[in-house]
RNA sequence: CAGGUACAACAGAUAGAUACUUGAUAACUCAAGAGGAAAGUCCGAGCUGCUCUAAGACAGUGUUCCAUUUAACUAAUGGCCGUAGUAAUGCGAGGGAAAGUGCAACAGAGAUUAGACUUCCGCUUCUAGUUCGCUAGAAGAGGUAAAGGUGAAAAGGUGGUGUAAGAGACCACCAGUCUCUAUAGCAAUAUAGAGAGCUUGUAAACCCAACAUGGCAGCAAGAAACAGAUGGUCAGCGUCUUAAGGGGUAGGUAACGGUAAUUACACCAUAUUUAGCUUGUAGCUACUGUUUCGCUAGAAACACUAUGUAAAUGGUGUGGUAGAUUAAUGCUAUCAAAACAAAACUCGGCUUACGUUGUACCUAACUC
RNA sequence: GGUGCCAUCGCCAAGUGGUAAGGCCGCAGCCUGCAAAGCUGCUAUCCCCAGUUCAAAUCUGGGUGGCACCU
């Protein structure tokens, strides 16, 4: 998956995108419902400001377990996660 | 056993923590929440707007065996005919080529009032032979559609009569077409009989006939409220010169420079362009933004029952808010054979994609 | 959601029922001492599946993929 993040003080919006690539409208909308349900659960620890979702391919054949790893990967990456 | 044909049913369950949409409630909470194809958008309707409309005709568009069903249909049901298959059963845009026009490549002698290349046939002329009856060869003007070969197709087929040779020219039987009569059937049609004429294909080529039909756009249709001010409109100012090309003014745009200054998108000059510019208005069938309505109880679904071969129709009963706008109905784990696939105004059909299970029926060949 | 259009060789494309033109690229040969240029030849299941027809790229129906417009 691919993150866009701007950090801005209390401003609270998220996107999530699904693009014709990954399949028919049953597999976008699942790929969007997996990173949204993912996004609620770490929502508490992250910073403010604007979180745009892009999901690739390859996300339909990932297991959960791994799909977790690489969204706390993507999140580091930007800084996202508020220490403490 | 195996293979096939038709029809029907279902479209996950359990657990965990935790979100979303709508409705009810003061709140806590409670209830409901995606398909058989929701898909393709191929037909037919409702609904909405615009346009049109006395009636009729022409044109356009569509349909095309018969009966029935339906709100309607190019749909469905049953039948007839044709066709594929051993069969169960499937498929069929299934009127007219004798109203007219067009087209039929290549090959072939000839392709639609057909045609003579090789055959076949007598006739005339010439030559040769002669048993003086004729025979053979060449040339000419004809006859012929029976044989050959070409082609998707050669103007019915077989047998006889007939003839110089032949020919539906005539006859018998057969195939096909049309008409009439009888019987069965509501009908398409089937069976039987009689007669006519002399029969290429193509109408998913133009067309003809019969029948039907206002047209176009589609909920991103359209309606209301609030806000805006692009067009329009009202008011004011301006609209010069030349025959024309063109030149010039108000106004617009702009680099360098200058002026001014708290700030400057101002002013000056210069360059370029060319008739509009400015202020108001919201009462306009043009326009923009937001919100609300349209929006879900419907020619509806299910169960039982009556009629009908069936599609379907009638009667009785039952239960019940999916209604969003980046778009909810989730996420994770386990089990399992789980596929195709996500509503966007709503219905009736068709088409295409696809997992599992069941029922009924068929069997030539293959295997035992 | 709705509406309309397109698909022919690797690329650009012509072709309104009768043997699928042409250009560029590519390959092979000729030419040349070697190349370039030039000349000759080769390369198509007309997106797929059915139907009508003697015959379909063309006519009809269905499917697949792509593009554009309405906001």
């Amino acid at each position: 998956m691919v993150l866009f993040f701007l950090p801005s003080q209390n401003i609270h919006k998220v996107g999530f995108t699904a693009t014709k690539k990954i399949g028919n409208a049953v597999k976008r909308n699942r790929a969007k419902r997996r990173l949204r349900a993912l996004f609620c659960e770490f929502s508490s620890i992250l910073q403010d400001g604007t979180y745009i979702f892009v999901a690739k391919q390859s996300i339909n054949e990932i297991a959960h377990e791994k799909l977790k790893d690489n969204f706390l990967k993507v999140l580091n990456h930007l800084k996202a996660v508020e220490k403490n």
